[in-house]
DNA sequence: TTGTAACCGAGACGGTACGTCCGGTCTTTGT
DNA sequence: ACAAAGACCGGACGTACCGTCTCGGTTACAA
């Protein structure tokens, strides 16, 4: 099954993920789909999650006692998966859903995010810095801007710059 | 036409916005909406953009030479346009289109989203900020991604302590 | 179906046979109708062929060893059928749907008119008539004028007179 | 406006002449057909008399003092009209149109259909024959029959059988 | 071994919206 | 002034999916 929607939202305009294309995809009757699944962004969001839960899909938080550079390799790894043409695809198309779906909203808020700037927190919070969230959010928040908006492509140069303003701004440079 | 748009996008759920939908509410008919718009996508974004562009909707980037009292109204204002329930749905519809359509996010990106952000880099050029673009995409990064993913609500505390920390992270402050 | 094409036909212009009103009249929807039938036209002339295949609805020679009787009674069943109100508006809008249409007009011919014509033919031929193809063309081409361009009305009288011709053109009065 | 017409009635299926396309083709703007004619219908009987009052469009009832030889000639005439490829084509759509549309009918027996009868009854009176109308029923009944069904094609032999019978019928052979 | 479930694919069904076309009416524009 | 050009509302066109449903045909466990 997720193999299915992965392959439709990598390869064709997100307004073509339909349950009858995944049925269809996945050589599988339309019931067998709505047995499990409300909506295509419920089997979306669903493949998302094993995509993450999975251990080569999940960006950890690296502690190596060198914030800065953990940083650095941290957005450099958020930035892969952001520029992922498959990954990519797929966050696009479960984060357009989100906006529109707040129940979605809340399941991705608890068992995406909200863990993943958790971890984030705790890594800045173990080197000192007070306001951990907020700062795990200045951390991302661009990243995400960039991305989502896609103002301007990622590059290494940015994304050291960036990490040094965000040490700055938790007065830890 | 932006009347019923922004009706519909402020009542109902986003998925009822269709053509059929908009041009009932218009008392118009299809073929009008088709003459002008090829999809709700683009009659969305119009609506946004005349609210833009009309003096009332815009958000202004204030100088009164007091550069954090700017940021902090600047931000402020922005927190109001994104939780005030039409505009704010309204731009959620929009952003959630962006996502699913290169063509559409491109003039989102020239027509309202490049120059509000040359707008703030300017402010901050003036007040002898560096790297001006990346600094004011870590002042309103957070803020979409606090929006967007509704993590958390926002607050005048938060806005004041995050343009605090951009001042520092570009070392104004 | 055929219940509601026959009840709109009847009580209508026939411009106003349209696969939407049909699929409201019958409470089903469009697509129902479109998996059966390509046009209005094949369910017209489906519901046409029911009607005539039916005991109740078809016109059969009688055979009572007296031609012109038999021939009279055919003649009036066909006249009754003709300026029957229901029957009548079919067989019209058939038959307008025909001059268009010559993949609906061979249907017509061989499913309807041919074994029509030809239980005529065979009647005649029975009777010791030669040519009876013309013969039974001869006896109703006329009615089909009469009926079609409306030029006046039937009356018993002008059967009979009808009947007399034919069989004096056949030799055989 | 004649001419746009037969050329669409003679090279498109009979649903494709429409008010907008023969405006089109005509170079008109479409109020300026509404101006004169109501309907599709209208113009097209209107084209349809304009040829029949013609001279050359006409189908005149010869009289040469042989009766039989006119009627073949007469027949042969029309045969040849109905089976012109433009002028057949027009015949079937005026056809059609009638048999939904009562007032056009009426027009089109007065104008075209009596006068023709008339003329042909009035040929048969002068020939001693009795109910001369009934007659030039039943000598051009058969041929609508067949040409609008599409039965049989015609050709020369059948005129002159044809002849013959109704010749017999009204007891002249 | 023979029921007897549970589950599946296939696909018909009543719906809603799609984007297009045409019917008529009316307004604007140019000659 | 009059006609072309074409905007406009209404509404049918034929198509795609929606979500629900019944239909047979398996497996797989129980009697």
């Amino acid at each position: 099954m997720h193999e299915a929607v992965l392959a439709i939202v990598a390869e064709r305009p997100m307004a073509a993920l339909t349950m009858e294309g995944i049925a269809a995809r996945a050589s599988v009757s339309k019931q067998t789909l709505y047995r499990t699944w409300p909506s295509t962004s419920a089997i979306l969001f669903d493949a998302l999650l094993a995509r993450s839960l999975d251990e080569s899909g999940a960006v950890v938080v690296p502690d190596s006692g060198d914030l800065a550079a953990d940083l650095r390799l941290l957005i450099a790894g958020m930035v892969g998966e952001l520029t992922d043409p498959v990954h990519g695809a797929l966050l696009r198309a479960v984060t357009a859903d989100i906006l529109g779906d707040e129940a979605l909203a809340a399941q991705h808020r608890e068992l995406l995010l909200r863990p993943q700037l958790a971890a984030i927190a705790d890594r800045l919070a173990r080197a000192g810095v007070t306001d951990a969230e907020d700062a795990a959010e200045l951390l991302v928040g661009p990243v995400l801007h960039r991305w989502l908006l896609r103002t301007r492509r990622f590059d290494e140069a940015w994304v050291a710059a960036h990490v040094g303003r965000v040490l700055r701004a938790v007065a830890l440079a």
